[in-house]
DNA sequence: ACCATTCTAAAACGTGCATTCTAATTGCCA
DNA sequence: TGGCAATTAGAATGCACGTTTTAGAATGGT
């Protein structure tokens, strides 16, 4: 070590998601992250081999926030506390929401997948993160877990909220508190397992 | 009128829809277009202005056919129904299902929108099926429409049906029967109004 | 049969981007 | 103090794509 670095890999991952969070995946060039950072194109080479790396990095950044809010809920068993969660979280990391949850992973990667170790550290994210879901909804049932059962409660848990958050998300501004209220009642009236 | 077409209009949107439901918006390049009709890149362009032009062509067209399946449902003022038809819709028409539902139309016109011509159009099929949602929606409440109703009547009508979709349309192959028990249940749990 | 018009056909152009290259700078350690 | 590796810096390269151009073929009315 010798030279201190101006620019951190942070900086770099929070460009990148504050222009695809505001512009979608093809406003994220090299040169626009750059830009963003103060910094000349080639730094980025510096710490990540490709663009795939730099947008995978991102995504598993801020993937990591997302599960490292929920998992203690779902662990704990408590699945309704676990859909509500996702509105603070969003409300908190607004950019990051916006980057995770209003595109699919495979608009970004279409073109070229991030590199193995990225992949590979996304997996564990996701295996973990899948355990504490599995966890979550067994305790409700007798422990054998059908697909419809498990397709149920990613709807209740994830795919709803979410789906509730996206329009909001997309204009931009404030979630409203109605959101809450439709969660609490979604989950009232289609309980789990 | 003095030379017959070989390639119709149609030819190439529904080589478009194709092409972006199976690998993305940015798999949708001109030439893989003119590729997968056997035609010539140039042919495109004696039937579209421009790459905008032709994805705002697929939009919109699939988007008629989504709403065209809704809208009398909705008029009818059986918004659970609505919901429902989500799923033969998609069944019958899964190409433009992929199409219209796994994509934001952000994501694919995000750096030039489509000409002002097509705009229109899309914006008169928005009105037009806006106006069934609403009054729809009007026929439960007492007319006044506050935006918590509007949002949760479109949640329970479009947004959790397309949401419970999604994963099933993202894998490909067969919609599960089970996504039809979720609709109804969620409407008898959560009613409109 | 001829001509205007609409299309096919394929090559060529220009641009914008990811990526690479070369040189200059920085700060720690011997 | 001098050397060295990491970094900044920004220009250069090459490629893929949207679009344009140019040339030729087909059609139906006259």
């Amino acid at each position: 070590m010798v030279r201190m670095a101006r620019f951190s890999e942070d900086d770099f991952i929070e460009a990148t998601m504050a222009l695809v969070a505001e512009g979608g995946p093809a406003a994220a060039t090299m040169q626009a992250i750059a830009r963003r950072v103060g910094a000349p194109t080639g730094s980025i080479y510096h710490r990540f081999e490709s663009r795939a790396a730099m947008l995978g990095a991102a995504w598993n950044a801020a993937y990591a926030s997302f599960t490292a809010a929920l998992a203690p809920l779902l662990r704990a068993g408590r699945p309704r506390d676990a859909a509500l969660a996702i509105l603070p979280w969003a409300r908190e990391h607004e950019r990051r929401a916006r980057f995770l949850l209003l595109h699919e992973p495979i608009a970004l990667f279409e073109d070229t997948p991030p590199p193995a170790p990225l992949r590979a550290e996304l997996e564990r994210l996701e295996e973990s993160f899948d355990g504490a879901f599995r966890a979550c909804v067994a305790t409700r049932g007798d422990g054998a877990l059908r697909e419809e059962d498990l397709a149920r409660a990613k709807f209740l848990i994830f795919d709803a909220p979410i789906a509730i958050l996206r329009p909001h998300l997309m204009r931009g501004g404030p979630l409203p508190p109605f959101a809450e209220r439709m969660i609490a009642e979604l989950h009232a009236g289609m309980p789990i397992g």
